[in-house]
Parts: structure tokens; C-alpha cells; sequence
RNA sequence: GGAGAGAUGGCUGAGUGGCCGAAAGCGCCCGCCUGCUAAGUGGGUAUACGCCUUAAAAGCGUAUCGAGGGUUCGAAUCCCUCUCUCUCCGCCA
């Protein structure tokens, strides 16, 4: 969500941010909406005011006397007008409100222009992708695959996009996440372990509500959705607080497993590992002074690539151009690592800076050395999502023997230095 | 899941139909007073939106007593629904 007053003093550098986005949002009518709404709004108030005013007068007047039952006749029709226009008043205000919450976020001018994917710009790459092994094959056709990770059973048990993990391949998700919730505690991000299911609420604080309300699972008799990251319970943890601004920036890692309905996908990219509906990543969530949102975007990118780095996979990082970015984002970049075996590069991460727009919504402030209230800007990253990680250590450190030689630094966390085929 | 009790400002807590945005106390802020501290003393102490304004401030208005709806000329107060908290029972990792 936008300062309204930002949006009424700024509507074209606002039209011109959502054509960057190329997103179709019809400002004139949300602006229409504004202006018939407080019409609306000052005549409710005018009525109401003038109810008001007799009802003081009444109070004093002895319930009793001909001058007290006048003048509730006479007050009869005004308090049908102010309930009338109060309904009314109603009526604008959800209209305008489910209008304005439709706005997205406007990107940052570093985002570069585009039109697609095709327009995100190579901002760094790290790594040699010709120095792998050179058995690498897709993770998916790794003879032992479909025996470490059973997609089979899990379409029996849940449905397709259900993978089971088992024996060691188990124990290398675990060592993942016990690497990535160290390191990142280790980097100052307190470790949270939140709800999996979330309420309406959360979900609209965070931006997945309107806008892609079809991605989530959701437990309709209880009105909790599934959460597609745990972005949503961690963003929403300091929803509707004042945090003290000497606190800030506050720190949150998360790990959660992540759902997503994922409609619409297909082809090469939902073989194997490469899209689920149920996967585990471990989220960074930052709550930061509305000065450094855009400045500490680079910081947590860093960090998030060093990451990789420890893992010895070969990455680039995309700054996404300003179609790419997403509804609530101001700025964007996402890390992708290289998978040998598919030739591909699959996206591990993506750390973004929302600005103050998930923070308006989900109401998070802090007292300016003013005493005036001022929201903080929120970021977030993962940190990473361990199936795509997985599948590229897989690929890019297959041996002939069928083993996988694993990164040093998981060596501690697995208890061994490969994964082996099974017996 | 069943029965009961509750939800009021930063906190405690009064208020069962009418000048109640809400007593009192605590906390906090600004004065005064005071060897220091403590005490005393005077004042202040919410948020959002609308109007006014070049802008801000001030001012005016409206809303907010868990949320939503209803009754009424008028609701923190009465009625309904929901949410949450507490107590007891049931169930259970």
C-alpha cells in the first residue's frame, strides 16, 4: 500500500512506476473513487456533526416535557439520513480501499526497464560452470534418484508434486538446514520458528492477498491459508507495533517448509526437484529505518550469495527488471545457481526491498526523534530453498561411481564427505 | 468439543442509555520548587481520517472502549454474531 498522500501529490511518477511494471491498474478510477468517498465522508460527518450537537441539547432538556418529545420527532429524519449516508460512507470506503490496495508497489529508478524476463540484467556471476564434473547428469536422471527422492509414493500419499525424501537424501535436506539457519544466525538474524498456516490478515500485510490469492492452499472452514514462505508469519510478527527505533535494523531467519498450489506450471520446469508444491527454504526477513530499505537490499544480497559460495556452486545473480519484480517489490534480485546436469540455471534465492509497502500494510512503525510515527521499510531473502540448492549439488558434483561429493562446508552437518548410492 | 467468566487509553482500573475520548492512580514529557536524590507542585500526555491551509502548524469536525451488525432521537453501556483470553470438564502429542 502507498502513502495516500504520496499517491495524491505524486499520481505520475505512480502511473509512470506501474508502466514500468507493466501492470494494469486504472489510477483515474481509484482517484475518481478518493474524491467521491470523501464527499461522501464530509457529508456524514456534517449530518452526524449537527446529531450531535442536538443530542447535547437533549441531554439537558427533562425527558418528560413537549420540548424533549418535539424535538425527538424533529431528530427522527436526521438520524435516518446519517444512518443512510453512514452505509453509504461504508460502501465508498470498501470500494476505494479493494481499488487502492491494487495498486502495487512502485520500483526503485535503479530498477533497469523491461518487458520480460529476457530484460534482467546480469549483475554479477561467481564461479566457473565448466568446472564440474563431467558426469554430470539432471538430477531427475540420476539412476538412484527416484529412490532418494520418491515422487512416486508422495503422488500416492498427497498427489503429484509431493516429493518424499528418505535415507541420506533426508538427512542432506537437514544438513542444509542446519548449515543455513547457523550461518545466518551467526550473521545476526535471530532464528524464529513460526505457524505454517496463516489468517487473512497476514497474508494481505504481506501482499500475497488480493494478488495471488490462487497460490496459497487454503483452509477454507478455519480461514488459515498454507504459507507460500515464511515471509508471511515472519514479516507479520511485528504487525500493528511501534519497535524502537534503536533496534532497528531487526534481524529474523526462519525456517519453514513452503507451499504452493503453483497453477499453470508445466514442462521441464516441474521435473524433479525443480517445482513442488511442498518444498523447505529458510527466509531473512529484515525490519530496517525507511533510509537504508534500498541500501541494505545490497547487503542482504551479499550475504545470501556468500551462502553459495560456501557451497561451491557456480551462481549469477539477476537484477530483475521492473516487469519481473513483483507486486509488493520495489527492487529485486534473485540468485541463481547452475545445474550441470540440466544446463540450466535454477533460481535459489531471491532478496528483495518492499520499501514501505508491506510495512503500511501491515501497520509496523517506529517514533521519529520528531515523536511522529514513520513506518520502517521491510526486506527479505531466502536463505536459502533447499530443493533447487540440492538438485544442483547433485548435478554438479556427481562422480562415476554414482556418489556425490558434497561441499565442504555440509561435510560437519552430514557426517560425511558424500552421499552414496543405495544398497 | 461442552459449561461459565471476561475483553475499556502505554499500564492498573471506574463507568449499565444522554455534554464520556472516557474518572482516578501509575508511567512518561515540560515547567516550578528543592544541597543531591526523593518528595511536593502546575500543566501536558492516543491514533486515523475529513475540512481549512501554497505547505506545515494551529484550528474545526468525525471515528475509535476486542471485531462486525442491530435497537434508539442518542450506545463503552441494551440485543445478536464472531474473535480472543481465563476457569472447569472432555480429548490428546
Amino acid at each position: 500500500m502507498l502513502e495516500l498522500k504520496f499517491f495524491r501529490e505524486n499520481l505520475d511518477l505512480i502511473r509512470a512506476g506501474i508502466a514500468r511494471k507493466k501492470f494494469d491498474c486504472d489510477l483515474d478510477a481509484v482517484v475518481e473513487l478518493d474524491e467521491s468517498r470523501r464527499r461522501i465522508i464530509r457529508e456524514a460527518e456534517e449530518k452526524r456533526a449537527a446529531q450531535k450537537a442536538a443530542n447535547a441539547e437533549m441531554a439537558k432538556l427533562d425527558k418528560k416535557s413537549d420540548a424533549f418529545r418535539e424535538k425527538v420527532a424533529e431528530m427522527r429524519s436526521l438520524a435516518q439520513e446519517v444512518k443512510s449516508l453512514q452505509s453509504q460512507q461504508a460502501e465508498a470506503e470498501t470500494e476505494w480501499e479493494a481499488a487502492y490496495m491494487a495498486i502495487p508497489n512502485i520500483p526503485d529508478p535503479s530498477v533497469p526497464d523491461g518487458d520480460s524476463e529476457d530484460d534482467n540484467v546480469v549483475f554479477k556471476t561467481w564461479g566457473d560452470v565448466n568446472a564440474v564434473s563431467k558426469d554430470a547428469l539432471a538430477h531427475y536422471d540420476i539412476p538412484w534418484f527416484s529412490h532418494y527422492v520418491d515422487l512416486e509414493r508422495g503422488t500416492k500419499i498427497t498427489g503429484a508434486g509431493w516429493p518424499v525424501f528418505r535415507g541420506q537424501m533426508a538427512r542432506l535436506v537437514r544438513a542444509l538446514l542446519e548449515f543455513f539457519l547457523e550461518q545466518n544466525t551467526r550473521a545476526g538474524f535471530e532464528e524464529m520458528h513460526p505457524p505454517l498456516c496463516v489468517n487473512a490478515t497476514s497474508a494481505t500485510a504481506t501482499g500475497q492477498l488480493p494478488d495471488k490469492e490462487g497460490q496459497m492452499y487454503h483452509a477454507a472452514e478455519d480461514g488459515f491459508y498454507l504459507i507460500p514462505t515464511a515471509e508471511v508469519p515472519v514479516t507479520n510478527f511485528y504487525r500493528d507495533e511501534i519497535l524502537d527505533p534503536s533496534a532497528l535494523p531487526l534481524k529474523a531467519c526462519a525456517y519453514s517448509p513452503c507451499f504452493r498450489r503453483e497453477a499453470g506450471s508445466y514442462g521441464k520446469d516441474v521435473r524433479g526437484l525443480n517445482r513442488v508444491h511442498q518444498f523447505d527454504k529458510v527466509e531473512l526477513v529484515e525490519w530496517v529505518h525507511p533510509d537504508e530499505g534500498i541500501a541494505e537490499l545490497e547487503n542482504l544480497r551479499t550475504h545470501i550469495e556468500s551462502l553459495v559460495e560456501q557451497l561451491e556452486l557456480p551462481y549469477r545473480t539477476l537484477l530483475m527488471c521492473s516487469k519481473d519484480i513483483g507486486f509488493p517489490h520495489a527492487k529485486q534480485y534473485d540468485v541463481e545457481v547452475w545445474a550441470a546436469g540440466q544446463e540450466r540455471w535454477l533460481e535459489v534465492s531471491s532478496a528483495s526491498c518492499f520499501t514501505d509497502f508491506q510495512a503500511r500494510r501491515a501497520n509496523i512503525r517506529f517514533r521519529g526523534p520528531d515523536g511522529k510515527l514513520q513506518v520502517v521499510h521491510t526486506l527479505n531473502g531466502s536463505g536459502l530453498a533447499v530443493p533447487r540448492v540440492l538438485a544442483a549439488i547433485l548435478e554438479n558434483n556427481l562422480q562415476v561411481d554414482g556418489s556425490v561429493l558434497l561441499p565442504k562446508a555440509l561435510v560437519p552437518y552430514f557426517g560425511a564427505d558424500r552421499l552414496t548410492p543405495p544398497e
